[in-house]
DNA sequence: TTATATAATTAGATAAGACTAATTATATAA
DNA sequence: TTATATAATTAGTCTTATCTAATTATATAA
């Protein structure tokens, strides 16, 4: 069993081996966590002793298969837990991310096959990003953002990057949700702002930093 | 917001001041939390200047308002996790106690509130605990144990004061659970052993400390 | 009342996980 | 290549919550 520490490492390292070909670095993982990098170089020894994760200079971290695994298995579960809060307690899109930061470290084994059948075995979260599978297989992840987009397509909002709550409100204002369709009508060269059509409706501009955090799929 | 040893001092406290005219002290609170009495006179100070108790060698350890609304809510909560785990997620009557164990810590302000209506406000626990209501209100609990009938009484089980694994088991086993009728036939003089009837079955002789800790009703 | 057992308290140590400040490496720009 | 900025690391400190060992209080029995 690892402490809430430990496991809150392994969630951001794994988020960041995601980023495919970054190295990472003990400053990339202060910039997840928020906190100091002398206590990430302190933890970064702990989960190398306890062979979660190997490090080298040269190659950064990398998670080994049992730090893999356990790293999947919070993310797992944070996500589940999101789908519950969601559908079973009411709450809204943006309330949930942070009760799933706590409820993802509960421990027992079989607690996330028993919350995943009750919830009828979902793919994604709420936030769209996939959910892992009881044996360690990840549902298709979508890396196509709003941003990316030639002018002109239409796309479905697939998932969100960022679930911080004051971008969620900001999408709900908007009137964008998992599934709505967006039009991209034209890019605004100075600072690549994006004129949008949102459910087919009128014209909004929103950021470049907006559309990055948008992750669409064709239609 | 309190820290995980500090919620589970009040709990402790709590469950001591449930038990009338006993005057609470560090030796009592050590044994219900297995832990050393000096590290419960640290706690009793922290506490206290956080104004959740007051202590007085004469009077022992009182919660104040504040902490007992406090130590409520968690009660509530881990109740509410129990029947959740039990009704909701399949698990047995003796798995789901140290599970709730850790979710009573999840913190949020509307998140007890949610539960007890996906779980349409039940009164007690599935081990016959009453689940505090959201105005603090306790429903009645059970105090008459099955060691404290006469000979010959029926009565149907209404709580179990024990809730460790080991002890449900063996009620498993017995063929026990809540609304079960037993009779008792016969108190054995020696050593208070307890010859019963389970649900009109075969005679079964049990522990005094077995019947201490099962909570019955009239019928 | 005095002796003894039990309880309460104090003092000091430890472990985890964070921090700051200082130092050493490494990468980047002039 | 050298200067400078950024990153990594080390050393030392702090807080929380534990512990053990020693001491002081209190209750109980002789």
């Amino acid at each position: 069993m690892y402490t809430l520490s430990e496991e809150n490492y392994l969630k951001a390292i794994y988020r960041l081996s995601q980023e495919k070909g970054q190295k990472i670095t003990p400053k990339g993982i202060s910039d997840v966590l928020g906190n100091n990098p002398a206590s990430v170089v302190d933890m970064i020894r702990k989960l190398a002793e306890k062979q979660l994760i190997d490090y080298d200079k040269k190659k950064g971290v990398r998670l080994t298969i049992q730090g893999e695994k356990n790293a999947v298995l919070i993310v797992r579960k944070h996500r589940l837990w999101e789908v519950f809060l969601l559908e079973k307690l009411g709450y809204q899109w943006d309330e949930i991310h942070n009760i799933a930061e706590e409820l993802e470290h509960i421990k027992d084994d079989t607690l996330a096959d028993r919350l995943d059948k009750f919830l009828e075995f979902p793919e994604y979260d709420p936030h769209g990003d996939p959910i892992p599978k009881a044996n360690g297989k990840v549902p298709k992840s979508y890396s196509v953002t709003l941003a990316n987009l030639k002018e002109g397509t239409r796309c479905r909002v697939a998932a969100v990057r960022d679930t911080s709550s004051t971008f969620l409100q900001y999408l709900l204002k908007l009137d964008i949700g998992i599934n709505t369709t967006i039009q991209l009508i034209e890019k605004i060269p100075f600072d690549s702002s994006l004129v949008i059509s949102i459910g087919g409706k009128d014209k909004t501009t929103v950021s470049q930093k907006f559309g990055e955090n948008i992750l669409v799929d064709g239609i």
